[in-house]
DNA sequence: GCTGGTATTTATCAAACGATAAATACAGGG
DNA sequence: CCCTGTATTTATCGTTTGATAAATACCAGC
């Protein structure tokens, strides 16, 4: 891995092009030129193709890379778990979470991947939906002292209002990292006032959201 | 403007190119090509280049007619209106906003911008910051009988705390319009419901943030 | 209905770009 | 130290793409 050496192990070689393909398309978008990319690497253009037989599939394990391997399954149980207060949970949950959307790369990767392969990041929404959204609606319910209630008896307008909550931590992230604006307070300190001031706001227009109906 | 004509008059064929080219631009990106965006207009591609001396410069006037056209000044005066209560000045604002902002065209290609033309969208968003942002913090302070502050003596925590609010209008047209997504509710009772959850909350945290410090 | 101005098209260039094949040079094993 | 396998480079092809110049055809005014 080091800069020195002229002949890389396979294994090697590619993970390098991957990194450096991840951190050249985050800049550039995917229509980067394959020889500037080499050109960053430090190899020849067509290198690039003896290690993946086109641009396309290596855009392709970008995505993977970048999206399957920074997923926690833990945090699904963390959203869950009763012993701690939803509070709380909120608060360990997205202190980890936004450090993760706060990425230049990742986010940066996922607005591109939306303007051109669709399929692939409507299927992270989905499991943000499923693993995260709706769990995060229900808990509520109950932290509210609300009769609990399966996935598909939510009401959209609930559903709608912890997303808007959840798209807090994507603005951010855009904000800084796409449009290269300063952010004004630290992640932690956001994290904490957004999850008090979501949670004190809905404890009010929840009841009234679920009760009206 | 009808189908048929053959000949336009220059101001004519002008605004039907722009017209287009934002559609266009919007669904493929601005590494489109000049003959598919010709092939939609139902003209060759050279003329383009008699009423847009280059693609680059196609691009500009797109940016300057989805951007400097739909901004309303009104609204500017409309949040400083302290002869109505902040929330049916947020609620009135937002209304309006946040049909400006769930436009496929507004949102795809703002963010097109912001991945490849950083100093244009950062204009936009200083502009966002000025004229909405910090005015709504010191409108939110008066309106919890804190006393009134200048737009530089505000903390960064509450600066925070309102663009993550804000940015909850930006992330569902993101959903809808970039990761084609079906949102949960319609945007009147989304706008409702975030604007009551939001100052419930924020009434909370508003008064302990400025007054911790 | 002809004619002149110009909106529009046809033909084409040059550079950019993804991709491939053949040549080269590095490194480990004997 | 040489030799062999293969990682890497050099040379190059075929398209694509933004852009230009010359040819054409539409339409208004006399």
């Amino acid at each position: 891995m080091s800069t020195s050496r002229k002949r890389l192990s396979p294994a090697d070689r590619e993970k390098q092009i991957l990194t450096e393909a991840i951190r050249f398309f985050a800049d550039q978008g995917f229509d980067g030129q394959t020889r500037q990319l080499a050109d960053r690497i430090g190899i020849t253009q067509p290198l690039l193709y003896r290690y993946f037989a086109s641009k396309e599939q290596l855009i392709e394990r970008v995505y993977q890379e970048v999206y399957v391997g920074r997923w926690k399954p833990e945090w699904e149980e963390l959203l869950r778990d009763r012993d701690i207060p939803l509070e709380e949970r909120l608060l360990a949950f997205y202190q980890q979470y936004a450090r993760v959307v706060d990425n230049r790369e990742w986010i940066r990767i996922l607005i591109l991947a939306g303007m051109k392969k669709e399929e692939l990041t409507r299927r992270y929404l989905s499991l943000i939906r499923t693993k995260l959204i709706l769990p995060i609606c229900v808990e509520l319910r109950v932290s509210l002292g609300l009769p609990e209630v399966g996935a598909e008896d939510l009401t959209p307008p609930e559903i709608e209002l912890v997303w808007a909550f959840h798209g807090t931590f994507f603005y951010r992230s855009v904000r800084r990292w796409v449009y290269e604006m300063p952010v004004e307070a630290d992640i932690d300190t956001m994290v904490k006032e957004s999850v008090t001031t979501f949670l004190t706001g809905a404890s009010t227009t929840i009841p009234r959201i679920v009760g009206g109906a």
